[in-house]
DNA sequence: AACGACTACAACCGCAGGATG
DNA sequence: GCATCCTGCGGTTGTAGTCGT
């Protein structure tokens, strides 16, 4: 009998006979009683599965097959620091993504995150790899929760093609700002300042902050001095250009002065040419303890 | 062109908690 | 109180596409 039931039970990608048959039976009954589903004979899925196909698949104006635009990803991770990894709730902040989306987005960016970092530990003597071209081709801001939120988000790259995916924020970043946040008191979350995240209302870019370390964090010497040569413009200045090949042309974009430049212009003057820091120099100088305060976040069961 | 590494995505599983009968 | 169903989460796997060598 057990084997039976199993043998019953379809699993795998989906037919398009499959989902006329859910769109059908959610249309008649409305999207609940899945497991009426697979008792009525309808579909030979669990009701589970059911659910999960009509909510990450074929429920209505989904955005699937667009990327995370730079505003979406932000929101992803302001909530995630915010409320940690309750996927369903911050994908209700995100129309047309589902929890499952959020959480893949963030798994994904965590393995890049997570290699990156890995490849940071690397001595030069193991540079041959291709963990050290990633490594030279991308700053680590790009990945690092708080760097990535403040200067540019790694979907900045793209901007263009997500035009194409109309996100309700592109039409209205003033909304994303009006949402209510949930109910949490923010100085209750270790390590997180609301500082950090600073909606620019006219830009829709996150204004940078330069993250001030926390003071029970214990950083090496060289640590110290590249968290202090952080003040210093010209040192910020290396990131306001990127290598990005995948623009093609456009293989390089200026991050430009609404992002460093907030009042004075003292950082659009040119480089110090005697020592011009690159992302290649810079990557090379972070010590690899560095970051090891930042990463994992601390989820809200731990708290 | 072939191959391997990497990425994004779809889908599954196990578990937990809430709602309902 | 118990069983069942639904929902949500974290983790994982499989696969197709992309990219670099």
């Amino acid at each position: 009998m057990e084997g039976f039931k199993k043998e019953e039970i379809r699993k795998g990608p989906w037919k398009e006979e499959e989902d006329e048959v859910l769109i059908n039976h959610v249309k008649k009954y409305g999207p609940r009683d899945w497991s009426s589903i697979r008792s009525k004979g309808l579909l030979h899925r669990t009701g589970k599965s059911c659910r999960l196909r009509w909510v990450n698949k074929l429920r209505p104006n989904l955005k699937s097959g667009c990327k995370f635009s730079a505003e979406e990803e932000r929101v992803v991770i302001d909530l995630q620091a915010e409320i940690g990894n309750k996927w369903a709730r911050i994908a209700t902040y995100l129309p047309g993504r589902t929890d499952n989306d959020v959480k893949n987005f963030w798994s994904s960016r965590q393995k890049r995150l997570a290699r990156i970092l890995q490849a940071s530990g690397t001595p030069p003597s193991s540079s041959n790899s291709k963990q050290q071209k990633i490594k030279n081709k991308y700053p680590v801001f790009l990945d690092v929760p708080t760097f990535e939120a403040l200067m540019f988000s790694s979907s900045m790259e793209e901007e263009v093609s997500s035009k194409a995916c109309s996100s309700s924020y592109s039409e209205n970043p003033e909304q994303i700002r009006m949402m209510p946040l949930p109910p949490l008191v923010k100085s209750e979350l270790p390590g997180y300042d609301a500082n950090l995240f600073h909606y620019e209302p006219m830009s829709g870019i996150p204004f940078p902050q330069i993250p001030q370390p926390q003071p029970d964090l214990v950083f090496s010497p060289e640590s110290h001095e590249l968290l202090a040569r952080l003040d210093d413009p010209y040192f910020l200045n290396v990131l306001g250009t990127i290598d990005a090949p995948e623009l093609g042309d456009t293989a390089q974009f200026s991050l430009g002065p609404p992002l460093f430049d907030p009042v004075t212009s003292c950082m659009n003057t040119p480089r110090d040419a005697k020592n011009p820091v690159t992302p290649d120099t810079l990557f090379d100088e972070l010590p690899p303890d560095m970051f090891d305060h930042i990463e994992p976040l601390p989820s809200p069961s731990e708290w």
